[in-house]
DNA sequence: CCACAAACAGACAGGTTTGACTGTTTGTTT
DNA sequence: AAACAAACAGTCAAACCTGTCTGTTTGTGG
């Protein structure tokens, strides 16, 4: 008796395929690359194998779609959080800013594909010029939000610095998540910054 | 005709077990925790199934027990590197000493295990706390190198900031390993440092 | 020299994973 | 409405991985 409400084609595809790539970057987030099966993922997003399989024809396809996907997500994550920073104490929220965004289950999930990218090559090749897009856009923000002028010496390092040190002080927050450390050593970092930069 | 050179039992269990843990690493290296199979393993080791079996129950045995050789031989690298660094230039050279050995496969190897540990109970039980002493290690090694004196304020963060900055490059390195920007960073770091320390 | 245990070798079963394949439903187009 | 294509469902074979098991070799203690 329920009228059989009518759905077009391109928005059930487009629907279906959101809900393999949340599933796929879930799995990555909870049981990590080397346990993320395609069977999981179909699981997981309610959706059958055949569906899954016409979608993306093999684990790869599907893979490498939720790498773009993510690198979305990392994009509009960032750039609100970005917009969220008070004009007072700038270098000092900044810096918490990007250390929460690299503490993020989004990160954690780039970095299992990072991994896994390192020894399979055409993982690689998905990975590695998104993540360069997202590296030049995450620093040309910081430039931005710290005011910084990267035309005198050494500031264009300091910022690199501090984008490295943020992806370090991620990679420490995956297994011990201790957010009190990474704030003091941030602060400190903050504080040395503004004596060197302007 | 060969006189059949004795091996006493206890030589021949050490170089066996030497020769597979030995090989684990390389596969970490080479093809990544999650294609890393037992059977990989023992065909790289030159080792037949049995004998590896022997030597090591299950594959966590194996893993586990290349986690506390890896640490080890991370200790021996840092502390070697540590000696040859030379009186002159002393920050920049520290820091340079820190980068390269953060970029090196034994680093590779030891992320592989820390971002499947990240997922893995059993693995993160004996990757948990060796990581700690080799952290803790470093530490105390790097402010010995640098005479920092962390009794005043700020000191002590500056130095852990260093090392998570050196981890984060060294995540870096694993997919495109560009040793020139790393140096330019920590080059200017050094700088950095050198205003802010003392 | 003999009995025993450790070290080693290789086959095998149970379980997973992947992608191919066949068949069914649903929307679109004419 | 009919023909067609896309979306969806579920089964299956091949490959692989792990750990168990049986059998053989080699060193060691009596």
């Amino acid at each position: 008796m329920t009228t059989p409400t009518r759905v077009p084609q391109e928005e059930r595809s487009r629907a279906m395929r959101a809900r393999l790539l949340e599933a796929t970057v879930e799995c990555l987030v909870e049981v990590g690359f080397g346990r993320t099966s395609t069977t999981l993922i179909s699981e997981r997003a309610g959706v059958s194998r055949g569906a899954q399989l016409h979608h993306f024809p093999t684990k790869n396809a599907l893979v490498v779609a939720a790498v773009e996907h993510l690198t979305e997500v990392r994009g509009v994550e960032l750039a609100a959080a970005a917009a969220a920073v008070p004009a007072a104490h700038r270098t000092r929220d900044v810096l918490r800013m990007l250390g929460d965004h690299f503490a993020s289950p989004v990160f954690t999930a780039a970095l299992e594909l990072w991994v896994a990218a390192r020894t399979d090559p055409a993982l690689l090749e998905a990975v590695e010029p998104l993540e360069q897009k997202v590296g030049r856009e995450t620093h040309r923000m910081t430039v931005d939000l710290l005011g910084a002028d990267e035309s005198r010496p050494g500031v264009r390092e300091l910022v690199q610095a501090t984008l490295d040190l943020v992806r370090g002080l991620g990679l420490a927050a995956t297994i011990s998540d201790d957010s009190r450390r990474r704030n003091r050593i941030l602060d400190q970092w903050a504080r040395t910054l503004d004596g060197a930069l302007p």
